[in-house]
DNA sequence: ACCTGAACACCGTTCAAGT
DNA sequence: ACCTGAACACCGTTCAAGT
């Protein structure tokens, strides 16, 4: 990492901040983010966690989305393991295993894509992987490219409706939630409370998923060879 | 609906506001939230389309929380179809549908509900329908619910990352950004750059990757019963 | 050139006052 | 009882001034 400046890091002139570069705000951005959640990162507090004055954070980025975008890079940067080898289906089963460690590592991650497209090259990094395992296959290009968005889908919703952490916590809800419902409209889920609040989350009910998406490829794929 | 006080609807007292229900202010805010999405729902707003002040809202609600959840409320009681009787997989197909088609006229609901648990009672409906049909088809209730939660993420995933009625768009905004990527590190992007970004969003995306969960489903129920 | 305080147009919400 | 303006502690960002 390069500062850009002829500022030796650390050092400060005349007890100024030193100049800092557009990687060390997104990535300080993105400390935020990961601590506090989307709310959290503001750009006051943004700079007051740098020492700088608010609007120093504009002479790196343009606008707070400008940021953000660029908090997002720096989260999809970090070395992910790209699985080769194994066969069609083990190697986009590491790959979505993959992609599902980093937005659990980035939870805010999830709810700032929602607002826009994904489309930062960095993100697609993932796409290029995804396609390539595709076809090596044998899928025809726009059945991998309807597959791959549906284990697109599957990761980005699954981590969307499924707090990280929590899962205990929100397991407990559900199950408080669903046990106070009105047994003569709910029958079904009065009977089976534990059932269904003990999919909430997890491990378990991740796997299920990618394997049973996988399971449905895998048929499609043999029906159409 | 009742007004829930003395006041005759219409009829307004000394060409003061007429008293609103609870209904009506939740019914105003998802018009908001429909037409300007999430950000565009701000107290000041609304009371400004009901032609009240700002602080009448908090009358109704006590906070800009309680109204969110009142106006999903409001979303999800529409009248939902129950399909019934077509067998396991067109009646799990028929219900995502219709949750498909709620989550698609209201796409603010995506967004708010990424921030809390979805654990409202009218919100549960869609659960137990589900579970109820996977029951019927003979799933074991752990694996019924897992076989739901999955469903629900596709659905929530594929509103949440796909935009509504712009797919057009944002498919043309995934193509170029696709084409502008360097293609030594993109190769198979680069060389199938059409099939990937028609798989934006759009029926054709949501009913395969629909379609191939139920084949997984299937696949499962088979290998177990 | 780089940095930044004051100010502006917004937020949600508390509080005290209006009828 | 029901309603609400003023005020507060925040936002992101413009603008003009500081070094």
């Amino acid at each position: 990492m390069r500062t850009g400046t002829a500022t030796v890091p650390g050092v400060r002139r005349r007890g100024r901040p030193a100049s800092l570069t557009r990687e060390q705000v997104a990535t300080a951005a993105l400390e935020l983010l990961d601590r506090d959640g989307v709310d959290g990162l503001t750009m006051q507090r943004l700079a007051g966690a740098l020492g700088i004055g608010t609007m120093t954070i504009y002479g790196y980025f343009r606008s707070k989305d400008e940021l953000l975008d660029a908090a997002v890079d720096a989260a999809v940067t970090a070395p992910m393991r790209v699985p080769r080898g194994g066969g069609w289906r083990a190697d986009l089963h590491a790959l979505v295993v993959a992609v599902h460690r980093t937005l659990v590592r980035h939870p805010a991650l999830v709810q700032i894509r929602l607002r826009r497209p994904i489309v930062r090259p960095e993100a697609l990094r993932f796409g290029e992987h995804g396609m390539a395992i595709l076809l090596r296959a044998g899928f025809e290009p726009e059945q991998a490219a309807h597959a791959f968005r549906l284990l697109f889908t599957f990761v980005f919703g699954h981590a969307a409706i499924n707090p990280g952490r929590t899962a205990a916590e929100a397991r407990a809800q559900t199950a408080t939630a669903v046990q106070s419902l009105p047994p003569a409209r709910f029958p079904t889920l009065a009977q089976h409370a534990d059932a269904f609040s003990s999919a909430v989350g997890g491990d378990d009910q991740f796997h299920y998923g990618l394997g049973t998406i996988l399971d449905g490829l895998e048929q499609r794929l043999a029906r159409s060879g």
